[in-house]
This record gives structure tokens, sequence and C-alpha cells, in this order.
DNA sequence: TGCCTCTTTTGACCTAAGTCAATTCAGGAG
DNA sequence: CTCCTGAATTGACTTAGGTCAAAAGAGGCA
């Protein structure tokens, strides 16, 4: 996810996106179907309104996750979004889904005169990197067992809704280890 | 480090740049000095000219480096920066530096009416966000040595000139285990 | 030249987490 | 209900990397 929680009511969207508005189109997603997809070019942002997303990248057959798209969440591939190169990521469904979905081209028009979407972008990317900072430097910092049990406490409900493997992906330890903590924590 | 290589002469800055030249000042920072300090608001981004700088957290005593920063290099917290709240993170000077200072005000200033600095900001930041993803994925997908050997061949020569025990933080293991890779690589 | 301090190296041992392989469990399709 | 398939659990064993403590280098400077 880029943005986490975005406070919307459907019209209660940020300020800032609302020009977008006219552009956005609502979809349904089907689970197992991609919104972004590894090697090819990223050309939307999206807001889930229902459903779960996963992000992860593959290399060597393997894929490592990245991270999780709740709804109310805003998302895309920011690095392909912005520089038109093919996109380095894939996003997922992993339930049925409904998104409401702003092309790039109209953002990009929108963008151009419109400084307070610009604003919005840039703190939307600044906090991205805090939240990546942060990770980065928790994982060197705690334990596999620390950092679940942090996850539980950051998102008790959406947790429930991914299988144990993703969740381990996610936090960078094997499906195993993660089920022998579960069976310690319990 | 938020930028790595910008290729400039003195006046080969980036086109968008180019307005926040006039209110940069050029400053000598000593070895030790901080840019930058956890807990207070960061109120600038800065340039480079010469020297080598270290971004790191301190959490229990312990101090987490999350990147370094060299000639060349655009560098600020970007999170502190654009949401006018304290720094999660101390930016210091691990050499005598030279830098060109671009204070906030005069930033925010020019960002109102300039969409190529907008623009350029926003690229900066979603690039910075691939670099950290990139470092997230490897840090689970490769071995501590392939990490060494992968920034060795990133930054052969700015790698010098710092010391082992930084550069261990910053792949996120012990020195005495870095110091165990050098010893069989050679 | 010699001393002090900081950095790096080395050795012995420990532990969190991975690997592999075999079960067990759970939900959907007939 | 029963079968099948993918998800989760469990056990036995291995390993990358950490911890602690001591020794060896490597400047800087009086």
């Amino acid at each position: 996810m880029l943005s986490p929680k975005i406070n919307f009511d459907t019209k209660q969207l940020p300020e800032a996106l609302l020009p977008l508005l006219t552009f956005a189109r609502q979809r349904n997603i089907e689970k197992g179907k991609y919104l972004v997809e590894q090697g090819l070019h990223c050309n939307l942002f999206f807001l889930v309104l229902e459903g779960v997303f996963r992000t992860y990248r593959t290399t060597d057959e393997q894929d490592f996750i990245t991270g999780f798209t709740f709804k109310g969440d805003l998302d895309t591939n920011p690095y392909s979004l912005f520089n038109n190169i093919p996109s380095t990521e894939t996003i997922e469904a992993l339930t049925d889904a409904v998104v409401l979905i702003f092309p790039k081209e109209d953002l990009f028009e929108a963008r151009n005169n419109n400084l307070p979407l610009q604003d919005f972008i840039i703190t939307l990317l600044a906090n991205y990197v805090e939240t990546l900072e942060t990770r980065l430097h928790q994982n060197r910092s705690m334990t596999a067992e620390q950092r679940y049990l942090q996850l539980l406490q950051t998102q008790p409900e959406e947790i429930k809704k991914i299988p144990l493997g993703y969740i381990a992906s996610y936090l960078g330890i094997t499906k195993e280890r993660l089920s022998r903590i579960r069976k310690k924590l319990s």
C-alpha cells in the first residue's frame, strides 16, 4: 500500500483527489487478477473500496511479498508510474475486490495545473519512504516474533483474512517459522 | 541519500533546481557534525559537494545505519521536511565536508509556483521508494556476503572511505561478521 | 619513540531461523 | 459423505549469523 487508511466514506476523499474523481472508474476485480504486473508499465493508481491485495516481487521463481493493501488504502507502483518504465512488482487481488481506478493520463493531466494535488502526492510518497525505512529498521532490530506481534497489533482485523504463507513472506520468514511462532503464542 | 549521483559540475544541476540556486548557501561541515537530528525538525535539504555522510536511527542506545551520502547526492529527511514533524533519523558528517544547503522556507516558497520543481521532487521520492523496496527485498533474498559483494560493486570507491563497523551496520550485520566475510573473500 | 585510543581480527560457543520430509487439516467439487 | 488439493503443522536436523572476550593493528600526538 502506498497510503494507509484514507478516511473515505465515498464522499470523504482527500480534498486534493476530488478533481480526479470525475475520471475515476469503479471496477470489480476477481480474486487472482492483477492490477499491476512486474515487467509491464503501471498506468494507474487505485483506491481499494473492498477486498485485499498483495504486492510482490519475483526473483528466481520465488515470490517475496512487500506489502498488503486493504480497504481505504491507495496503491500503485510509483517508480513505474512516474518514470514511465516497467513495474518492478506485481499487485494481485487476494480476494474478489472493488476498486476506484485513476488512470495515469488523467492523473498526469490533472497534475499540470493543480498544486494541491502535487503536494498531496509528495506527502504520500514522503510518508511511504518513512514506512519503508521503518520496516527496514525493524527487520534488523526486532526478532521475527516481535515483528509478527507488532503486525497483529497494527492490523488486527485485516491480518485474519490473509493466509499464513503470505504473512510469513511479508515478515521475511518461512511459513514453518510463523506456524511455530503462532503455536508458541497461543 | 535521497538521490544517487546527480550529474553536477556546479553549473550542471538539474534544471528544476536552478531557481533554488539563488537561495542556496555553501557551507563547510566539520567531521562529526549533524545536518539533521533525530527528534528535531528537519528544515533543509542539501547537496554534497565534498565528503561523506551517514544516516542512522537510534533505538535502545543502538545505532542502525540506513544509508550513506556521497559527493553528488541530494539528501534530507523527507518525512520530517514535508510533514513538518520531528525527524526520525540523524544525518552526520563522517568526514569534513562541503555542502550546498537549500533551506526549507525557500524550497516551500519556490514550490508554490514551480511545477517542474514539484515533478522533480516527486520523481526523486518515487525513485527513493524503489531503492528502499529493493533493499528490503535484497535483505531477504541474499546472504550477507552477497549483499556486501553487491555493495562493493555499486560503490567501489566510496566504500573505501567508510570504517568497517559502519558498513556492517548498513548491511544489517555485526562487525565481526563483516570482518570474516572480508577475510574469506581475500 | 612510545603511549593511548579506536578499529579490526580471531577464537570458542550459542541461537534464531532455515531446510526437508512427513503428517494432518480444511474447504470445495462431485 | 468422500475424495482431492492446497494450507498448516510438526519433527529432526543444519546453518548463517550473533555474542562475548581477548588479542592484534593502526593512527595521532606528545
